[in-house]
DNA sequence: TTGAAAGCGATACCAT
DNA sequence: ATGGTATCGCTTTCAA
């Protein structure tokens, strides 16, 4: 019988708490170890008579495999780093609930880490990779040398929401600067002829490539030179850049084009409360990214919004395949905003 | 010298790229394994041009410590997971944020778990326990069972705005009751006498006691059994509670105490854009925690404010004196919300 | 201060 | 199918 050789194991009385180990369930079921171990491993032959001994005494004791050791010689930990550069842009919460769900369905846990700002990059590299995750998602800007980084170590990397043009780098973006045109038509086919811009600020990728859009098919349509005002996509920013449009000497804009709904919001605000101005009938103001708030009867934006839930099943499978295929080639993936008509601009679709 | 007596190393053509490990720099310097460990521990005895010559030959061949590996000797993971029930109420993501960047600031990672329902609860601490984390910070109901298996396996547990009445656990909350009190009182002292309650979802501890908060100093003050609507913290249901509450045969209130803030705005959406009332002069609103969108100029909510950063910088301050000091004593730390005052309600402060 | 050697708790390969 | 043994990359005694 098992245990009977065995010298009796002293316990020290304030003994820290041990966990189990394959080596104690081993010994209780009258196996060896390695045994123990396959009974523990997906695809491994055991038969039915050793896993039903095995795993009824890893039942008795306790036992949890510890991941730790199991990633050490596998040299696969399960952990991505998902990368958010501020958690509190109200478009992210949605985005970072999906990736977690979604990873952990394929056995895989997230390691969170959130920038406080782009410059923190280095830092946070710094911290990831004596982790050895298997991979990692970016919603932060990353520059060439960091996305190097990457490389140098093979260990993929998703961005989502930003590119390196011309890297080698996997992505999935919604397409920025078709949303912004779609937002430009439907203004200029409502018979909008005086614009304004409320761009988000300039390092952000994604707001340099609204605005881009938005500038481009005015200029098409024939519409000279709109304003550009740039904010730091905040309520308070819209509000003040927004009553700013009011103040200037030129003649007020009549549709107002801005970065992300929360700037909307607050240019919205800034219309209506402060300035007593009707929209849409005085002013149409439309957003981006249909985030929650966005569809509050108070503001009803209308916007684009962003496919999250198949942009992160995107990433997921996308940085899953990277980790399974190393190898496999880069891709980008673009999806199209959906326009979300609102009543905070005369539009016409 | 180093290296003289060792065989040739075959590397196969397409040869998976190797982390450099602390044997390479050891080689790489001409010194032993143990030393180049030394070098990287916070407080060892290494002579200066010992550490010198490691520092350059690790530098040079690019190495970083597996934090992997030093996990399973140490037993210590340096991670800490983070449980978030839900990640979409907008109270969360500040505190998310606030907590992975000061655990950041301590060394330590944050293992994010969203759960999609309480019923998670069991599942996703399956996934933890194999992490061997350092410690968690829960933020989401846990049953008596659940924080029964943290005691079982000696892991250091902190409630965020949870706490099992009588259980000896370690939780920082914001105090629920008082905050309620606060706010039925200065409604009161403004002249409201006819009272409706938009109260959270009966799972949701927090909601629990924001509820029997105001209902017991609605009853001291002699005002007698107010509606009590059950919502979910959605905007949606705290539009359609309002809307039942101006349906319904009695008279209709004219103070509503939303259980948070998102229902406090879809409330006041309902009674002012549906039902075409003014706020606060036909009747008055209030909510509860202080959310980004509570103090956008259309809303402009009367509510308490819960201090996140300091909430947050209690609750790492704790979970690591748990960690570095085990055996250390449970505590519970409230901190009181912080009333403020909007234009939602006639209110008396 | 430094180096040799013994683990940490798993997996993987190789016989049997 | 099962057991023995080397190994993953570090930290930690223990001698020197």
């Amino acid at each position: 019988m098992a245990g009977k050789t065995q010298p009796e194991k002293v316990v020290s009385i304030k003994a820290v708490k041990q966990p189990v180990t394959s080596y104690d369930v081993a010994r209780h079921a009258g196996v060896s170890q390695s045994a123990v171990s396959r009974c523990f491993k997906p695809g491994a032959s055991v038969s039915a008579k050793m896993r039903e001994r095995v795993m009824t005494a890893a039942k008795e004791l306790g036992y949890e495999p510890n991941a730790i050791a199991r990633s050490l010689i596998t040299r696969r930990s399960n952990l991505v780093a998902i990368l958010i550069s501020n958690l509190t842009n109200l478009y992210y919460p949605e985005v970072l609930a999906e990736l977690t769900q979604r990873f952990s369905a394929h056995g895989v846990r997230v390691l969170l880490f959130s920038l406080k700002s782009e410059a923190d990059a280095n830092e946070t590299l710094q911290q990831i990779w004596p982790y050895r995750v298997d991979g990692v998602v970016a919603a932060a800007e990353l520059s060439p040398d960091h996305v190097g980084e990457f490389e140098k170590r093979d260990v993929p990397l998703v961005f989502y929401n930003r590119h390196l043009t011309g890297a080698p780098v996997s992505s999935v973006c919604c397409d920025q600067e078709d949303g912004a045109r779609q937002l430009v038509d439907g203004l200029y086919r409502a018979g909008h002829r005086t614009f304004a811009i409320i761009a988000g600020p300039p390092e952000s990728a994604v707001g340099v490539e609204r605005k881009s859009g938005a500038l481009e098919r005015l200029d098409e349509l024939g519409v000279e030179d709109p304003p550009v005002l740039q904010g730091d996509y905040s309520y308070e920013s819209g509000f003040s850049l927004a009553d700013d449009l009011m103040n200037r000497g030129s003649a007020r804009p009549d549709a107002v084009i801005c970065a992300n709904d929360v700037m909307a919001i607050g240019a919205l605000d800034a219309f209506r409360v402060k300035h007593r101005l009707a929209a849409p009938a005085d002013i149409s103001v439309v957003g981006f990214d249909g985030v929650g708030p966005s569809s509050w009867k108070s503001y009803d934006l209308t916007t684009i919004r962003q496919p999250v839930r198949r942009m992160t099943e995107a990433a997921v499978s996308m940085l899953m395949t990277m980790i399974e295929e190393p190898g496999s080639p880069h891709e980008k993936r673009v999806f199209s905003g959906i326009l979300k008509p609102g009543t905070s601009a005369q539009f016409t679709a």
